[in-house]
DNA sequence: TCAAAAGTTGAACCATTGTTCAAATTATGA
DNA sequence: TCATAATTTGAACAATGGTTCAACTTTTGA
């Protein structure tokens, strides 16, 4: 194969891999329960290597919710762009961010164990997080003064929402009955048509 | 203070004091991430003193998780006591749900960190938690058998409002902008009209 | 082909964790 | 009031955790 990759993207490839690893590793034990060695054993590695890619736990958790936030906010500024109403935007954000999170990390940042990373990282991605809120906030809210959805709060609407979706990171299986493209088909119809006027 | 409580019940009196402390604490932190010695702070006692209440942490946990299942049974119970159709029963239960894990116990469970307990407790816990499952998605099928609810798949739709209802144990903070019953109707109108014919 | 750079290893270190326990304190009840 | 039981304490112990690092292997590029 060419060589179409230079040093710097060959290490974000490797730190993506060990963030596959790490970011399981996490939703199953937690933080603080999953071990750099059960991390490292996962991906076939060397404790110590880990250090090479991640300074140390901290800064490995860090790029787990950063690199998730990051794609969330990109699906987020793409749905705004989805031609149609509130309704159809937030169907495709909701869908969007289940594929996010089933498919390409495994529950990256569902967590969200935020006590965990250290003060300017946390500053860093609670400010993400709060943007990806306040798109969801605004789609909401912009459905209720249309008249498309029944009047209600966005911010706990848009609290359900996510409890909701970044809840599946605890059950979903890959081997199990639901694949990902179901389970964000399935959810985005059914936590739209909740904001709907009946 | 008239002494109304035996032996049995005060020990059980302050298991559930523990509780409330270690609940937080494993929600805050995660069930690794939570110390004895900061369960013990939390509730100015000693931590050499927890083991008197408790056999060890996974003790702990798992009495954390038994209370909350046996509430959210004895709820699950009550909801299907309750006049009405699937639609107010899963309205109801919904709520009630709520209101236990925000008003009476700190979320405890809302993690669900299972991994952590020991083979039986974990088979206990893990039956409880089918069967109250089973009741949330015997409740929805029953209204898609009536048409008051879209066809749908139950499985699906019991696990997003599970997702969206144990996932309030992370945001909600007592002194917050919403009270428990607020969020308690909010969550249940909105999650019960997504199943309604639209 | 080979020297330099990049990457990998696993044993060792030290702080922290769950846990124990003998001693101290408080509550009980006759 | 006092002896007994119940409860609480905190120092100490063994195990585990994150982390370091010198040695080793692989890759790179000329």
């Amino acid at each position: 194969m060419v060589q179409l990759l230079n040093g710097r993207s060959k290490t974000r490839a490797k730190r993506l891999a060990i963030l596959r690893g790490a970011a399981e590793a996490f939703r199953d034990r937690g933080y603080a329960g999953a071990g750099m060695r059960d991390i490292a054993r996962r991906l076939e590695m060397a404790p110590g290597n880990l250090y090479y890619y991640f300074r140390d736990k901290h800064d490995l958790l860090a790029f787990c919710q950063e690199e998730a936030c990051g794609r969330l906010l990109a699906e987020a500024a793409r749905a705004r762009r989805t031609p149609g109403g509130p309704a159809r935007q937030l169907r495709a954000l909701i869908a969007a961010h289940l594929r996010c999170i089933l498919d390409e990390l495994p529950g990256a940042g569902a967590h969200l164990e935020v006590h965990a990373l250290r003060p300017a990282p946390r500053r860093r991605i609670l400010a993400q997080r709060d943007r990806y809120e306040r798109v969801l906030r605004t789609l909401i809210a912009r459905g209720v003064r249309s008249r498309a959805f029944a009047p209600c709060d966005p911010k706990l609407a848009a609290l359900a929402i996510l409890g909701a979706v970044n809840g599946t990171a605890q059950w979903y299986r890959p081997d199990g009955p639901f694949p990902p493209g179901r389970i964000a088909e399935e959810f985005a119809d059914y936590l739209v048509r909740g904001l709907r006027r009946s």
